[in-house]
DNA sequence: CTTAATGCAAACCGTTTGCATAGAT
DNA sequence: ATCTATGCAAACGGTTTGCATTAAG
């Protein structure tokens, strides 16, 4: 059995095709951070066509077992990437869309101090810095 | 002339009553985060209907001449503030939806550097802790 | 066979827009 | 008189939902 079929299985879920085909999606688009109507296309592409009420069904289950991690940027859009057992933020790039990864850890130190001393129990966070990406500052 | 119509004019915009009643509500609410919605409501209760378009319409203006600030939180939903001079970012109650502020210059310097690291010169971010507030936690 | 998953289309929610009317300078 | 602002209703974009159909266990 696949590894992907086994996280479906371990998380209860039954095996689909669409499932599978969405998770494979991510899982070839590592780090890429992909929206459901991205899915969408790239099934379509490859002649696999999958409604986007399943796409945003299986990717919902899917965060919700873990499976996957949802990024909700400005604007209400939301990016989807094969959750890792890291945890990080994003850089995005206000001119061509390009996200990156980073984890740092003196940040997340801070924002836990911060929280406690506004009286707070900090459960999650979510940072995103905007600007410019190396290839965008040249042109 | 009233300190809102002067900033106003200031701003190149002319002074009407729509305009003159959101920066008013604004102002009666500061540290609070008020939603366009939340901005009708409380007009309807004292009686001065303004449609929603002239709200965001109002809003985005305000925004672009730096007299209010937005904040987008996940799901895509705002909320508006009066403009303060001082960048800060935000703390959110996952339970009573309580918002606090703060700032903290370790963070934002990390953030630069962060960034620069990545290649990307930054020109802004957004940071959103989300956790209990004090009054949640004793519950 | 039973229960969960899918497809479709319609609903949704916050926000934006086109256009005719009203109002500020 | 001119030009901007408003109200209304319709459009929008991403996402969710109801319901009949299909497929997994």
């Amino acid at each position: 059995m696949s590894e992907i079929s086994h996280k479906l299985k371990e998380a209860g879920l039954k095996i689909t095709l669409p499932r599978i085909k969405i998770l494979e999606i991510l899982e070839n688009n590592r780090g890429q951070h992909v929206s459901a109507e991205d899915i969408y296309r790239m099934l379509l592409e490859r002649g696999e066509e999958i409604g986007v009420a399943t796409i945003y069904r299986v990717l919902t289950q899917c965060e919700q077992a873990s499976l996957v991690s949802r990024l909700q940027f400005e604007g209400g859009r939301s990016v989807f990437e094969i959750a890792e057992d890291d945890h990080h933020d994003h850089i995005v790039c206000v001119r061509c869309g390009h996200v990156e990864e980073f984890h740092d850890k003196v940040i997340e130190r801070r924002q836990q101090e911060v929280a406690a001393e506004a009286g707070f129990e900090m459960e999650d966070h979510s940072m995103v810095l905007y600007g410019l990406c190396r290839k965008c500052k040249k042109q």
